[in-house]
RNA sequence: UCCUCGGUAGCUCAAUAGGCAGAGCGGGUGGCUGUUAACCACUAGGUUGCAGGUUCGAGUCCUGCCCGAGGAGCCA
């Protein structure tokens, strides 16, 4: 240890108020294998530690990745025993030293420990590396999300959430965000939460697809992508009280073209993730084979398909009702790839659904749903373009005109058939992961009986 | 909102038929020269979710409440 060359004057001093500039080059564990030979500096947690005798092994954390780093010494008295076997599981650190590959370690690398700062001894983490419950972890999620798991699902929501962007920006789609505090329902369906808006009342945007239809009209083709909020009590694995949502918007699109889109979509997310996540999905245990089947074109059904061959294999639902939680299981194992479901009963979906020319009691609608079970991935379709239809479905839904106005201007002003949809980021990520339950998927989960931390 | 299940040490759980509330992990102390959720020994740690009731005696049985989990409906 050199108290002058580490600058460690500072170890009785509170961490933060002094720097010291670094003799050693301060470096990721994420990119270790570049300095392999070399001493460098990492700046991290104590992760776990072991020790046998005169060895000691210290596992760090950096955010980027787990080193092992290694001390020997014959002396019992070694100044740097008493400081490592001082530390506890999540003590900030910078350890100084020289990296060397070592089969023996994990991840094939660790560092040669020749000196230690201690920013901070932590006292009782309560995060053991032993069994958890749930409701313990999610109310300890600040510092769950420190665990090597709930770190390849976070890194892997931000793979689908590049890839996303990446695919729309390379199109030339216009990002165009939409508001979150909204004057009216988008859909006048499911529960919205209301806030003061000065004198007014507002509500949290449960969609961007109506502004997305006025931004399409100005901008050819548009994507949203932010926050979604619905105050509906739902507690399954599958909702989130926030969630996000991307939302594309193509004017002059009929449903083909848009179910063309979500296909690519979708191919090109997984296609991203295997390319770049394989690390995260092998640390989940995540078998990449059913995401390597993933590719154009995916299997096609009309609801009024879809009916007949739920019935054969025992759904007891009716015809001209939704299709509930078995059923979209039941589909996803018909098939290894996602299904398109189209053509539903105008009845149970939304007001602004353009209706199948062929079939006025059908929408041009389309729900993808993942394979493998993980439900709804994808809802969207046509939009209705005639203004004399559109007025007579807000009619019939029972929905007030004037704050429908500048919705009905899409349709005075130059109308064109339109179609969108929107893809839920939280259950892309689980199907990616392989996650059964969505709470995992962000990292501060809104849930029906949960809203801390 | 409805149905089902649960709440015991900081954490994960056990406790025969109603009969002295226990173990592992984590903490502390000691040991071990290559550990991989290391291991071994010792040690501290309890308002059994809350309120009431039955009983000689309640973690265990009864009533009410609180909190949580799984599922349904709704959806991405």
């Amino acid at each position: 240890m050199s108290e002058r060359r580490s600058g460690s004057a500072a170890f009785d001093r509170p961490p933060g108020l002094t720097y010291n500039p670094p003799v050693m080059k301060w470096i990721y564990i994420e990119d270790i294998a570049a300095w392999a030979g070399q001493s460098v500096e990492i700046r991290g947690w104590v992760y776990n530690k072991r020790s046998s005798g005169k060895v000691r092994f210290l596992i760090i954390r950096d955010g980027t990745g787990i080193l092992q780093a290694t001390h020997f010494s014959e002396r019992k008295d070694d100044p740097l025993f008493a400081k490592l076997d001082g530390l506890t599981q999540e003590s900030s650190v910078i350890v100084r030293g020289l990296i060397r590959e070592d089969k023996r370690a994990p991840g094939g690398f660790e560092l040669v420990l020749e000196d230690i700062d201690v920013l901070q001894v932590a006292r009782d983490y309560p995060i053991t590396p032993k069994e958890h419950s749930t409701p313990f972890l999610m109310s300890n999620r600040h510092l769950w999300l420190r665990s090597q798991k709930q770190h390849a699902v976070l890194e892997v929501r931000a793979e689908v959430i590049r890839a996303i962007r990446g695919f729309f920006d390379s199109r030339k789609f216009r990002l165009m965000d939409t508001p979150i505090l909204t004057p009216s329902a988008c859909e006048g369906t499911t529960t919205l939460f209301e806030t003061q808006y000065f004198d007014q009342k507002a509500y949290l945007s449960q969609s961007g697809q109506l502004y997305n239809e006025a931004t399409a009209m100005a901008f050819g083709k548009v994507y949203c992508f932010g926050p979604t909020f619905r105050a509906e009590r739902s507690k399954t694995r599958k909702h989130l009280i926030e969630f996000w949502m991307v939302e594309p918007e193509v004017a002059f699109a009929e449903l083909e073209d848009i179910i063309e889109l979500g296909t690519d979509l979708v191919v090109d997310i997984v296609g991203r993730v295997l390319e770049r996540r394989r690390k995260e999905l092998e640390i989940l245990e995540r078998d990449p084979a059913p995401l390597e089947k993933i590719g154009k074109p995916f299997p096609r059904l009309t609801y009024e398909q879809a009916v007949p061959e739920l019935k054969k294999r025992g759904s007891s639902m009716q015809p001209g009702e939704d299709l509930g939680a078995p059923e979209e299981s039941l589909l996803s194992e018909m098939f290894d790839l996602p299904v398109c479901v189209t053509h539903f009963p105008a009845s149970i979906k939304a007001f602004y659904m353009q209706p199948d020319p062929a079939r006025p009691d059908l929408v041009l609608g389309v729900d993808f749903l993942a394979s493998e079970g993980y439900g709804e991935i994808i809802g969207g379709g046509q939009r209705i373009h005639d203004p004399a239809l559109l007025e007579e479905k807000l009619r019939e839904h029972n929905l007030p005109r004037d704050p429908y106005a500048w919705y009905l201007d899409l349709r005075k002003f130059g109308t064109v058939p339109h179609s969108g949809f929107g893809l839920g980021v939280e259950r892309m990520v689980s199907w990616m992961c392989g996650i059964r339950h969505i709470r995992e998927t962000i990292p501060f989960p809104r849930l029906l009986y949960r809203i801390y931390p």
